[in-house]
DNA sequence: TTGAAAGCGATACCAA
DNA sequence: TTGGTATCGCTTTCAA
């Protein structure tokens, strides 16, 4: 390229990179940039990250987070957090086996920092020290670690908190709280969160029944049928949209509308689910895209620095299913 | 650390890269080992591919696909397939603009190659040429190209007649087709399949009603509104598993049950949402893992080849929603 | 205003 | 069995 511009290398730098510091004749600028364009020549980045050894690459190792059905907004903001800062992502799923294998790699490819993504807010297996924080969890936290320093979470207390006083200001008072599994963390806060809810509107907390299904659809319809074979709640609060649509698939089949007979709030605003059903759903927004965009900026921002616990806002998104009740 | 254990370079890197061809001392290649292991020393990826003019990435210019609902699965394929050859994927989502530009950057990169991913199964803009084709499409295809070489997509014809033959099968013979938009590709493909089904089994395609929605739970709620107004077919083919659980709905709402009164077909076999309802969803499976993971194959395998078009299979998933008219 | 030379971290070839 | 040296493609002094 340096010969077929007749220049030499340094120019032909100078001029690919805009370097306006640096001052090149006109003529010449314009030789080197006409033989780069006939030759389609384009600066190398392995060879110039090399020499800089500098990196615009973040890293992702990601538990699932690709497959799962509703969480790739994570990557779409790690997505465009990188590209708004000139990097672009580097991902590995470790589908089911630990990540340390994947950081070494990543690490060996030269990224910024690797950000952890899962969609299930849980714990992911390292058997490594966590020592110069390059890393960063979203979703996850470390077994290790717990969920405090360097994590990105939902805030899922207050999104229950949100969901139940939504219910009691629309005058509820009989509620049904169809939650998650009994050991999830995420289904422990939500819960909380409704305990909060409660004290503060001073609800007599032995007027709501509490269940725990598995997230999934059907054990919304299951809980449903039995909350409804043994009692009468005027609202129903679910573990996730999924157990929201299975409560009211089941309601249905029993010839209770909704929201007219029974309000029902889920959690997650699950895309293509909450905003699509009949009657859409109120829900509570887990923010993916918001988490996965808060981490990679966090990283990309200062790689090394310790960030403490972030805790995104979850809003409460009124639709559909949620009404006073008669 | 060549210096750390008092050896060359070169003979840490014939004993890091285990080079068994060349012999090295018992005793050099373990004071090298154990060097490494003190120092946290790895060879450095970046380094070793520009000397070698190698690469190890696989570029994915997603479009839209880590956020879509659930076609995260093209990413976890494409991922899976990278993984199994070495490779990590370098993922950029064009959220919108057009892949010319994230294309050049991943190959300024040096990436082996770039593998277009959408889940929308249409055209995506391409301002240039694809000569040597280092590009694959799955899901989608270059403006200028149209469906043929470089194309991986789901066989939606033979998933159309399958879902339609499914029905015919079990005795079905007033259909209503609640397909998707009119334009559309793929919503085109599953109704040529349709008649190919008619056709083979010998029925009056006039006793087939059709209708085109958006793909949307409230299209197919409406539109299943529309037809059991006007008259009353004994099953559904819906457009996807979308438009599938609207229908589903409007069918509740009035009282007919499902599948004793009418059969319901969806496509896609949507995560969390086919398998999930109630009753669970007969379907067509769209396969995006696979389409992900066969185009990175392909594109691994011969980057430089020209792969001719792919149509991935799209099997019939049959659950609970069909069943013979009474 | 431009070019020559050093060096980023690795590998390959040729000597020793 | 090991080391020296050139090289991958780039950027950055330093001289000319």
């Amino acid at each position: 390229m340096a010969r077929a511009a007749g220049v030499s290398q340094s120019t032909v730098s100078f001029v690919l990179n805009d370097r306006r510091d640096i001052p090149v004749a006109a003529e010449t600028r314009e030789r080197i940039l006409e033989a780069a364009r006939s030759l389609g020549y384009r600066l190398n980045r392995r060879a110039q990250e090399l020499r800089l050894s500098r990196s615009t690459t973040l890293g992702v190792v990601s538990y699932g987070v690709a497959s799962h059905p509703f969480a790739g907004a994570m990557l779409a903001g790690m997505q465009s957090a990188a590209r708004a800062a000139g990097h672009v992502c580097m991902v590995i799923d470790v589908e089911g086996h630990d990540g340390d294998e994947a950081v070494a790699d990543l690490l060996d490819r030269g990224v910024t920092g690797v950000v952890h993504a899962s969609a299930g807010t849980g714990p992911v297996t390292v058997n490594r020290e966590l020592g110069e924080t390059r890393e960063l969890f979203v979703g996850c936290w470390p077994t290790a670690g717990g969920t405090g320093e360097g994590t990105v979470l939902p805030d899922d207390r207050e999104g229950g908190r949100r969901a139940a006083a939504h219910l009691l200001d629309l005058g509820h008072r009989d509620l049904a709280f169809l939650g998650g599994p009994a050991g999830d963390f995420a289904a422990g806060e939500r819960e909380a969160g409704l305990d909060d809810a409660l004290r503060e509107a001073g609800a007599d907390p032995s007027r709501v029944v509490r269940l725990h299904g598995d997230y999934g659809s059907r054990s919304g319809y299951r809980l449903a049928q039995e909350v409804f074979d043994a009692g009468r709640p005027t609202a129903l609060i679910c573990g996730n949209d999924q157990m929201a649509l299975g409560a009211l698939l089941a309601l249905h089949e029993r010839g209770l509308r909704v929201p007219d007979d029974v309000s029902i709030v889920g959690y997650d605003d699950q895309e293509a689910l909450a905003d699509a059903i009949h009657p859409a759903l109120t829900t509570v927004r887990l923010p993916h895209r918001e988490m996965g965009l808060r981490a990679a900026e966090l990283l990309m921002k200062d790689p090394a620095g310790v960030p403490h616990a972030e805790r995104v806002d979850c809003p409460l998104v009124v639709r559909e299913s949620t009404a006073s009740p008669r």
